[in-house]
DNA sequence: GCGGTTATGATGCAAGTGCATCAGAAAAGG
DNA sequence: CCTTTTCTGATGCACTTGCATCATAACCGC
């Protein structure tokens, strides 16, 4: 039996290299040789392990994707000392917003494909995905926090888990735009989750 | 004296031409021989209108930044019935969200150029500024609103105007991803406006 | 007309792109 | 050892990119 190479943890790896050059120099500085050299791969490798360069975009939004959903996820499932629902909830949709610094990165490589998702219906499927998990996650969190009594029982949980989501994202793009910083645009979460509770 | 021509309304053109062209395939998308081939002019022309490229993408952020102000304002000072200030606030940001049908290619082009900025100073701060407009209009319409009672004085209008900017974005966004339709994403913001008055 | 100025667009060019190819290296079984 | 099978990375290729060049065309005051 000949050689044989860990595909999936170069994929990783390689997924990393992809959003590290978006987030440094945008999307279109994304060429198989930079990524390759990024990744510290030939440009073999990375051709083995993707088929096209469409494939690889797609499952380094896959990856990220799926990092920003577990550890949401992570955050309330980890609940060792059990908060109210109000902060889990505040705290939840602040990872959401990815608006620390080491999410920054994040950041820039989401809004990288969702605005590319016009332009190819497989990006615009996986976003879709993810963004209807992450509107299940934070409807879910308002309902615990009903339960507890925390938020009034009359709001529509799935109604305002839209418009929370839609103040998270919009937090996104201000600071990454550079209309806020990220300490403000957590200041206007955090009130925005206030307004919930009473 | 030789040939003149018109170079402010050949660069309305080109930066309309750059518009389309991001809207359907994408910022990366956008090449000088496609641009010509759009604004139906030869790639000469296009160079002799910008020096360079990113010239030519900076005018078109500011054009289209213009636009999207400039219908906002125009939409508050052509009120010639007079409205109440919750109506008028609540349609203004309807325009600003780009979620209508007309405005979804400036939508596109919108975020094209925000997930941009991280790697072009100039582009971000045009969207600063552009943004720093935007924050003052809505901020002045709360205030109306508190002026005629229709929203209640105890809400900090700056504060309300960052949410509300945000919220509208974020539902561009998820119209953009696809999370959303713009008609649900249009109740959602009819909604939260709806929550600022009582 | 004519001269002088400006605009035009075809062409050239070096660099970079995604992808295909293939001689050879590497590893494990015989 | 050698064979067999997988993996590698350099190279080639056709194409596109942004930008520079320049002969020619278009124009207007004279």
């Amino acid at each position: 039996m000949p050689k044989q190479v860990d595909y999936e943890e170069r994929r990783l790896r390689i997924a990393e290299a992809v959003c590290a050059l978006i987030a440094r120099s945008g999307m279109e500085a994304v060429s198989l040789r930079d990524v390759a050299a990024e990744a510290e791969v030939s440009m073999g490798a990375v051709q083995r392990c993707f088929r096209t360069k469409e494939d690889m975009l797609l499952f380094a939004l896959e990856h990220i994707s799926q990092r920003v959903s577990e550890r949401a996820n992570q955050r309330i499932a980890a609940t060792s000392t059990p908060q109210s629902a109000a902060t889990l909830l505040s705290h939840t949709l602040a990872e959401l917003a990815l608006l620390d610094e080491e999410s920054r990165d994040q950041a820039h490589v989401w809004l990288a494909f969702v605005s590319h998702a016009p332009s190819s219906e497989r990006l615009a499927a996986v976003l879709q995905e993810t963004y209807g998990k992450l509107h299940d996650l934070v409807a879910w969190l308002i309902h615990y926090g009903q339960d507890t009594q925390e938020i009034p029982q009359r709001l529509d949980a799935a109604q305002e888990a839209q418009t929370l989501l839609a103040v998270a994202d919009g937090l996104t793009v201000h600071v990454i735009a550079g209309h806020q910083c990220p300490e403000a645009a957590s200041a206007v979460l955090q009130r925005h989750v206030d307004s919930l509770l009473r």
